[in-house]
DNA sequence: GGTTTGCTTTGACGAGAATCAAGAAATATG
DNA sequence: CATATTTCTTGATTCTCGTCAAAGCAAACC
């Protein structure tokens, strides 16, 4: 079993700015250290969770880097999302007490574990968790619905563009360099992620290589111009 | 203005099994009915809201026929969906207190108007409502997320297969025949939504007739065979 | 009622990405 | 450390879908 319990602590917790307690007072922190009192270390290649599974508890990553994924009847696999420290998965678990999706964690992976039924409870004592809740649920469809517009109406190289702005962006909020980055995940991942093929994705970063915009050796990127990338993903901004 | 205020009461509402209030006591029902107090009418073709559009309030459809699209800087759109009786618009809005995508109602609509504040509170007073908004909220990403399964991996003539029959079914759900329909959207639209351009959109459509599959005429669609439209979501679901 | 306007269909052609295939590089494994 | 396995790159070819263009329909508007 990869799976360890750990007593912790919100309120210490350096992850406080991206992740639950947000604009908590003192007294709203310490209940919540009492609902949120495990976490879970999850191996690389892991489940956190599978389609299917029971849904109990919202899950938010600690350290470590997670993939979701739908999977159909008939095999197919399409990536939805890439999960990294401070962000919460497991919310589409609620509707149907199932969860719909697998989150495999893609390098050694810790989480907290937020047991839904007391974060339900105690938002009903909170205002500001139940609307930072709302929030939370709120971002990732408006997330949802830019991945669908990057997989509805760009290209290829587009789309790679877009997601390698997207990644550093967030690796940048988290203390991370602005141009340099390690990837995570397999070009196949990234390709069901973008919609595009692993062949593609490799060619395509090969292109990137080509104009001299990156540097890509296997999962290293070093991004030479964010200009020249977001010139890719906004063809005509001067119209 | 075509917006007018009309006092409602969701107690009394047909749609209570489709909308906000379902598994509701009859004091919550109550309690409901004062905070749903108005209703706004939308005439096709005029937006609900638009992006940039301040939140204040999720809507409920009681008639009528939406989209829901989002905009990049440089102009291109992309459908994220289309909402039907008793389905809740609006959730983009509360991360960022603005909405980021545009509602447009594509045939003359009626809505009831959800103060989001209001919801909230008394959201704090009954965990049935409670529960009832975070699974609206959730089955909207684990709809978001077939949507990337189908933008993602399935070609074009799959990704129609696969829209008329969620249409359809989520027609009868509402009372309608499980065969026929009027497709409430342009073929831009359509496409629009599934990734695709117009003119793939209608050659496709064309091919299922061909097929035998369908009848379509203008807006008109007569489905002769779901199992036909079944096989092709699913290639080859023999394996 | 006739004309404008918007929507849809269909054809011809081309571009972009998928597929198939092979080899190279990196990582895991015993 | 050597081998096996996985991942990545690149080339050649095929095919799906987008683009451009023209014409047909249907509804809307004087």
């Amino acid at each position: 079993m990869d799976i360890q319990t750990i007593k912790v602590a919100c309120s210490s917790c350096n992850l406080r700015e991206l992740c639950l307690p947000v604009g908590l007072s003192e007294e709203e922190m310490i209940k919540l250290d009492n609902v949120i009192s495990t976490r879970r270390r999850v191996k690389r290649g892991s489940a956190l969770f599978n389609a299917g599974d029971t849904f109990t508890s919202l899950f938010a990553v600690r350290s470590g880097f997670f993939k979701t994924s739908v999977t159909t009847p008939d095999g197919r696999d399409q990536v939805t999302g890439f999960q990294m420290t401070g962000e919460v998965l497991g919310m589409d678990g609620i509707v149907h007490d199932k969860h719909s999706c697998a989150a495999i964690a893609l390098e050694d992976a810790e989480v907290c574990v937020l047991p839904f039924d007391k974060i339900e409870s105690l938002s009903r004592e909170f205002s500001t968790l139940q609307h930072h809740v709302h929030k939370i649920m709120s971002r990732e469809i408006v997330r949802d619905h830019g991945v669908m517009l990057l997989l509805g109406s760009m290209r290829a190289e587009e789309r790679l563009a877009a997601f390698l702005l997207n990644l550093v962006q967030r690796l940048h909020a988290r203390g991370f360099s602005q141009s340099e980055l390690i990837l995570r995940m397999t070009r196949e991942e990234i390709g069901s992620y973008l919609g595009m093929k692993l062949e593609t994705v490799s060619r395509t970063f090969s292109k990137f290589m080509d104009e001299g915009i990156i540097d890509v050796k296997q999962r290293y990127v070093h991004i030479k111009s964010t200009q020249g990338l977001e010139a890719i993903v906004n063809p005509h901004t001067t119209n």
